[in-house]
DNA sequence: ACCTTTATGCTTCTTACCTCA
DNA sequence: GCTGAGGTAAGAAGCATAAAG
């Protein structure tokens, strides 16, 4: 459809630290474990009681309208039946072309709806479910009021249903689908970043890797280390697990190596006298795994 | 206070219909 | 006219939550 995905309160929590453009490949994930149902619903429920002052999960206007459901009995009034998908009456129904009951509710449903394609088909005695395309004025409205909020509740759901003209039910349905058609949207963005921050990950292995068999080539000849800068000393905090980099002469680099980490801040979390100067240079024996690109390296 | 039942609304998956190339 | 693909309205199942008993 072209839509502008606006990204509301998408079930799929799941961030991206990472930017094609950027620099820092650091990725981060947060898959939430059950993410999108009773947060979401309890986000919207909030803001729309806010907004609008309908609290339906206020225990008062809830046992107000227990009496009273302002759905259901808008329902009941317009379809003359039941539609919530547990209720008692669809739960016991089976396939859809047996259970559409003829007449009165298709009927009720014909005449509520006001795009003139649905009358123009004059298939009146078909028993089988019509499809009612809402037209391009209701669309549009649907569209507007879903950008402002993804969720309706029961009052604005039924005012929304009688200025487009259509049955609450059909509003509700719109918005339970267009939530799924935005999630799937935003699924797939997420699977294009993903997919580029992997093949980013995957180049600068790539490259790290030929690094390490240049150092490696490097120990063939240690009149050429001579030549080198200092060693680099990284300084890792093992409360925290920061690790501070620091280019050090060997006197500064000892130093460092007893008190502080190397950036020269105290870290506050962790007990002072545990850091661990992990030295780096070409004579040192990092424990690298064996991949199939370092078994074929120059020795 | 805790448990069970009920009602409600949501997500997800699926089906059936419509449109268009 | 036929056909397959894609879009979408609607149904069904299952889950979470809140309220009532």
């Amino acid at each position: 459809m072209g839509e502008k995905d606006d990204g509301l309160g998408l079930g799929l929590s799941l961030s991206l630290g990472c930017k094609p453009n950027e620099n820092d490949s650091s990725l981060h994930l947060n898959l939430m474990e059950k993410p999108s149902q009773s947060m979401q619903n309890h986000q919207h429920r909030t803001s729309w009681n806010e907004i609008f002052q309908f609290p339906d999960r206020n225990p008062d206007a809830r046992s107000c309208l227990r009496g009273i459901d302002v759905n259901r009995a808008a329902e009941f009034e317009e379809e003359n039946g039941v539609s919530s998908p547990n209720s008692t009456v669809s739960s016991l129904s089976g396939k859809r072309s047996e259970r559409e009951p003829i007449g009165d509710e298709n009927e009720a449903e014909r005449t509520s709806c006001s795009h003139g394609s649905d009358d123009e088909d004059g298939n009146g005695g078909d028993l089988s479910r019509k499809k009612l395309r809402l037209t391009k004025e209701q669309s549009l409205l649907l569209e507007d009021t879903f950008k402002e909020h993804n969720t309706l509740n029961p009052r604005q759901k039924q005012a929304l249903a009688k200025q487009l003209n259509l049955r609450p039910r059909q509003v509700e349905v719109w918005f339970q689908n267009r939530r799924a058609r935005t999630k799937l949207k935003q699924t797939e963005v997420d699977c294009e970043l993903l997919k580029r921050c992997c093949e980013k990950l995957t180049e600068d292995n790539r490259r790290l890797q030929k690094e390490v068999q240049e150092l490696r080539a490097l120990k063939l000849s240690p009149q050429l280390y001579m030549q080198m800068s200092p060693p680099t000393t990284l300084t890792m905090c093992p409360s925290c697990e920061r690790v501070a980099v620091s280019s050090l002469s060997s006197s500064a680099a000892a130093a460092a190596s007893s008190t502080a980490p190397a950036n020269g801040q105290t870290c506050q979390s962790g007990p002072p006298n545990v850091q661990r100067p992990i030295p780096i240079s070409p004579w040192a024996t990092l424990p690298i795994q064996r991949r199939p690109l370092d078994a074929s390296a120059p020795k």
